[in-house]
RNA sequence: AGGGGUGUAGCCAAGCGGUAAGGCAACGGACUUUGACUCCGUCAUUCGUAGGUUCAAUUCCUGCCACCCCUGCCA
């Protein structure tokens, strides 16, 4: 695991711990990640782990994996598995793997004490009759005609839902608390519904299952969390919680903060929405690298660590924000300019013949690796009379400013000579098809004995490059929040130009070597990974994120 | 008069009674064998708003306004 700083990390809730751990409230520090297996880890989770995780670094504390498996309708082993795996791949060691699940008997253990102490019961209402008896916002509840059963009664109409003598629906088990609360979660809420589903851990062993606001706080105090980070939404949570845990008793009950989630613009973390990309084939799947998935990120080439620093420079407050996805973007180029080898790639081509060069020569060039790392070295490219540069490198008629090919202009090619363009060849369409140029043979390497400056460095392909495939990624919606957009209008608000997959690029021949997931800067055009579909006789690259331009 | 939260620059965000940090973006300029990177400079007389307390208020008090969350047998 890569070294985790924390150092300056600093938010309202360490501000909270620290004066809690100065206090005496606490001697230790212990929080978990707590997702429910029901789908796929996204950039707004990446922000939960890294508080959860980082707080706990942060004070020398442990942060536990939990799985809130305690509705198995919609959860699946698949998504166990996959977000463990982009746990790890963010950088983050769990100190144990946990879930909820494993606590059923002992949340089963908490609900009989509740009841023997007249603080739940089983109630017989429908669905729709809870719901009416539980009142508005502005108008409150009655109580249930089940509220005052006996002790005995509901011991034994809970034992019968367990056993499974009911069907779906028949019956709940509900706390019993205060039908005329201002806060809704506190009107008897439902702790335990029946429900014949198998669950992916255990089995069919169980027919009832215990609520969220039930289960999570006697998990969190059952595995001694002391700081139970969760978003915003569940504020109005915090009371029920906090009751749970005061009925069944505990020594050191964890203590619930909320922060605000994370929200970027352009692109939408809705897992309702999202699995409409994916089923309507709008994108590849999951993983597509348009998507802010953890897996799509991964895909698309960004590392782990930029991910880190966008989250800690974004901060933890309570403010509803929207961050410019502009700031994401902006901290994976400093990470991948920092660790990325350098590689020239010419994305369209166009042939230069050299004419002063011979016909039969090549020449090994050496260029830098990176080239604020010399210590890494250098490779090497091979240089001949005909090459090949961009398109764009070259203009017949050079708009203000075009400091690069043009007739008789000289520019350097990257690590090789100073080249001059004498002229171009057009075909009868007046495309042009070729540049002549002639090179400086005194420029070797890219420098002039006579120190003259040419404005120009371009990059080129010699004869060892080879063919490659290109998937050049934009932001996936053109809007700015996709989020607030229906069902029918967001997805016709999908970039037509998120994808364009461009073919017959020249990279240079070192490339071949490349692994999948490697990352590289191809010099003035952007950061590049080598995309899960590459094969090392049709190399794939995925555009991670462009280079900055001031220039157009 | 339902309850719970939040308002500091285009976007994040410090600030905790002593006169508005930092980052992203933007705009100048320097440097440059990547029009990248780096570097330097500019960018809030003002903190949702109206009052009040104070020598002094973004910080304390009161009213108002705006936005977010809560009426799943989801989490």
């Amino acid at each position: 695991m890569e070294e985790i700083n924390t150092e300056n990390m600093s938010n309202f809730i360490h501000d909270i711990i620290d004066d809690e751990l100065e206090r005496g409230v606490n001697n230790r520090v212990q929080t978990r990640f707590p997702p429910e297996p029901n789908g796929y880890l996204h950039i707004g989770h990446a922000k939960a782990i890294c508080i959860d995780f980082m707080t706990a670094i942060k004070y020398g504390g442990i942060c536990n994996l939990r799985f809130d498996d305690t509705n198995p309708s919609a959860e699946d082993m698949e998504y166990v598995d996959a977000i463990m795996e982009d746990i790890k791949w963010l950088g983050f060691k769990w100190e144990n793997v946990y879930f909820a699940s494993s606590y059923f008997d002992f949340l089963y253990e908490c609900a009989i004490k509740l009841i023997k102490k007249g603080k739940a019961f089983v109630c017989d209402l429908p669905a729709q009759e809870i719901r009416e008896y539980r009142g508005t916002l502005t108008t409150p509840g009655k109580n249930s005609p089940y509220r005052d059963r006996s002790i005995e009664e509901n011991l034994e109409l809970f034992q019968r839902m367990t056993d499974g003598e009911f069907p779906d629906g028949a019956r709940v088990l509900r706390a019993k608390v205060d039908m005329s609360s201002p806060n809704i979660n506190m009107r008897d809420p439902v702790i335990y519904r029946i429900a014949h589903v198998s669950h992916h851990q255990t089995g069919d062993k169980w027919c009832v299952y215990p609520m969220y606001d039930f289960a999570h706080p006697l998990s969190d105090a059952i595995e001694r969390v002391t700081y139970s980070l969760c978003s915003l939404e569940f504020e109005n949570n915090r009371p029920i919680y906090n009751w749970f845990l005061d009925e069944i008793g505990f020594d050191e009950p964890p203590r619930q903060i909320e922060f605000a989630r994370l929200n970027l613009n352009y692109c939408i973390t809705s897992k309702r929405k999202s699995r409409i990309l994916v089923e309507d084939k709008i994108v590849s799947g999951w993983d597509d690298p348009r998507m802010v998935t953890l897996c799509g990120m991964r895909r698309r080439g960004y590392p782990p660590a930029a991910i880190r620093t966008f989250i800690d420079k974004i901060g933890v407050s309570k403010v509803n924000s929207v961050v410019d996805f502009g700031f994401l973007e902006s901290c994976v180029r400093d990470e991948l300019n920092a660790s990325s080898p350098r590689a020239m790639v010419v994305l369209e081509p166009l042939k230069v013949i050299i004419d002063n060069y011979p016909k039969d020569k090549t020449e090994e060039i050496e260029i830098e690796i990176h080239p604020e790392k010399l210590e890494l070295g250098t490779k090497k490219v091979t240089f001949s009379r005909e090459i090949y540069v961009e398109k764009t490198d070259f203009m017949a008629e050079p708009v203000k400013k075009y400091h690069r090919l043009y007739p008789g202009n000289e520019v350097r090619l990257k690590g090789a000579y100073y080249v001059t363009c004498t002229g171009y060849d057009t075909d009868e369409n007046g495309k042009i098809t070729a540049l002549h140029c002639t090179y400086d043979p005194e420029t070797k390497g890219g420098s002039s004995p006579d120190k003259r400056k040419v404005r120009g460095t371009i990059h080129w392909a010699g004869i060892d490059a080879v063919e490659v495939e290109l998937r050049l990624y934009d932001r996936l919606f053109d809007v700015e929040n996709p989020a607030e957009l229906s069902d029918d209008e967001f997805e016709s608000a999908v970039n037509p130009n998120s994808l364009v997959i461009i073919s017959g690029c020249l990279a240079e021949g070192n490339l071949k070597s490349a692994a999948k997931g490697d990352v590289f800067q191809f010099m003035r055009q952007g950061y590049y990974a080598v995309d899960k579909d590459s094969e090392p006789d049709k190399l794939i690259f995925n555009r991670t994120v462009s280079l900055n331009s001031s220039w157009k």
